[in-house]
DNA sequence: TACCTTATGAGATTAAGTATCATCCACAAA
DNA sequence: TTTGTGGATGATACTTAATCTCATAAGGTA
């Protein structure tokens, strides 16, 4: 677990939003496991300790946990969003056969500085999206070229 | 223009697929703009001179040309996906507030030898993803807030 | 407890993209 | 130039991801 009961109900209380057993339930879920689930994803886990808790609901959670900074969003091309409890800084390697993702250490890149850029922007995080094939893609092809 | 027809010809025929008029138009409409667009900006733009051309063809053309290298896919998060024609390395800047994606030149980077990762992935690309706002949505920010 | 605000569940709805299939076209061989 | 063949196209049905609506339920406080 990532962080205690009170730390969610500390953050909650300093945002002025209930907080209930959906989004409490919801955002372990997510800090519990390392593998960027999509919302439903965690939909189908949740559903076998609570099978009354609705996709909208899961959603609506998710939404509510990003925007105060519980979770993070993971960019992709197109498929469903993946979400992230980990909050430190820090990269994603995607498998462009499965899609699966993977946290990377790319080492610290301070990248703010070097953007130039004359387009009037003001930058407030980045994040770099590593793409290539996952050890057991990697594999099929190999056989599939035998 | 980014590139001659003799160009599109050339490279469809070393790939053996059969060039259209619908990829030709789909190319050069992507080719033609700098705003990273949708598969339906595409559609909607290409419609006022083809109307015949169907939203499946438009998706399938822009499918192709990114098989065969001749446009690429922008990450994001979760909405629909932009194509850019731009094959040089570089980034991209997205609006939080409106959406729009802009090209950037963070540097020579070359993180792919930075990259410390035990994953056994194999890593063939990245690219870097800054988020903030443009400066509309900072402008239409600071009217609200007086 | 009682109150008020906000969240929830159910289900309809939208948006993005994919699948199916009969017909058509690009391209090359004759 | 004609013909043949595989692949592409248009129409449309379908799937998936996500959002909206609204009556009801639950969180937070006084
Ligand atoms: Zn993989
Ligand atoms: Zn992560
Ligand atoms: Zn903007
Ligand atoms: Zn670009």
């Amino acid at each position: 677990m990532a962080h205690s009961t009170d730390f969610l109900e500390s953050t909650f209380k300093s945002k002025g939003l209930p907080l209930t057993v959906q989004r409490r339930v919801v955002y372990q879920n997510v800090a519990s496991r390392q593998d960027h689930p999509t919302a439903d994803d965690v939909y189908l886990a949740v559903q076998k300790e609570h099978p009354d808790f609705s996709r909208a609901t899961i959603y609506r959670a998710l939404d509510c946990l990003v925007q105060i900074d519980l979770l993070s969003r993971v960019a992709s091309f197109g498929s469903a969003v993946r979400y992230d409890a980990k909050q430190e800084h820090h990269d994603h390697m995607h498998c462009t056969q499965c899609g699966q993702v993977a946290d990377v250490e790319a080492g610290d890149l301070n990248l703010l500085p070097k953007l130039k850029q004359d387009l009037g922007f003001t930058v407030e995080t980045y994040s770099v999206h590593f793409r290539g094939l996952c050890p057991e893609c990697q594999l099929e092809k190999t056989n599939k070229e035998n």
